[in-house]
DNA sequence: ATGGTAGAAACTCTA
């Protein structure tokens, strides 16, 4: 079982891109982020004819998510119950025997902002659900753009970046907080290397000299780790005509009961 | 400290 997660940023503008990254990889699980298109504007047929169903959780002009599979989907969570949120962030799916949960989390624009502010507390609620619903019992990913790097590792010039927004002690203690739930970073299970990012700043030429962070993730729980045979990140794809800003990220998950 | 680029939408906001 192959799942990867992309942040789009536009399904519209990426759709040929997202077409033939199916054709390339295979995979039986996409979670996309920052759709930024209602659920009726989503390119629902194309993704159909290329043999993959939509669950879409949409928004005009910003955020929204999705996940495309090869399989039939269970028990769709659209947001994280309880919590009122205007904005299409979170969508969840049981699929091939995987509870996965695409998260687009709250870019936080400035540290100190109510951006910010929001950002936290919506990592809070994220935490509070994947906690309280029973959802670890069983196998579990959660992936999606965290907007956060998690160590030095993850960011091109550590120093420079400490304290900034991506790369703040608030949000790295929100993001452990999650991960103490007993999840573990699956891209950090088969690459102990820096240098390896998923998001370079479309400004100053950023992705040519290599100066990005890594801030897409797959957190997976205990049952899924020794199924977890790879992970990668797919530079290809931030080459070439009209990319996104992020490159998508993959794994595969060996055994289990995916059809 | 600023501006650089991209996307959606509508002359600005978000990232």
């Amino acid at each position: 079982m192959k799942i990867a997660t992309w942040n789009v940023n536009s399904i519209r503008v990426r759709l040929d891109r997202a077409l033939a990254f199916l054709k390339r990889h295979e995979p039986d699980v996409v979670c996309l982020q920052e759709i930024k298109v209602v659920d009726e504007g989503f390119p629902e047929e194309a993704f159909r004819e290329a043999g993959y169903q939509s669950t879409i959780f949409g928004q005009k002009t910003y955020n929204g998510v999705a996940i495309l599979t090869r399989n039939p989907v269970q028990s769709v969570q659209r947001g994280i119950p309880g919590f009122e949120d205007p904005q299409s962030r979170v969508l969840a799916v049981t699929v091939d025997g995987v509870r996965v949960v695409n998260v687009y989390v709250p870019n936080g624009s400035q540290v100190g902002s109510e951006k910010f502010d929001y950002k936290l507390r919506w990592l809070e609620q994220l935490t509070q659900w994947i906690d309280e619903d029973g959802l670890l019992e069983t196998p579990f990913l959660i992936c999606g753009d965290f907007n956060i790097a998690p160590d030095d590792r993850d960011v091109y010039a550590p120093d420079e970046w400490r304290g900034r927004v991506l790369f703040h002690p608030d949000e790295h203690a929100a993001l452990a907080k999650l991960q103490g739930l007993g999840l573990v970073d699956a891209f950090r299970l088969h690459q102990e290397e820096g240098d390896h990012y998923t998001w370079w700043d479309f400004r100053g030429g950023m992705f040519w000299k290599n100066k990005g962070l890594r801030i897409d993730h797959f957190l997976i729980n205990e049952p899924l780790i020794p199924r977890c045979k790879s992970a990668e990140i797919d530079t290809w794809e931030r080459k070439g005509k009209q990319p996104s800003d992020h490159a998508p990220v993959l794994i595969t998950l060996e055994g289990g009961d995916s059809a």
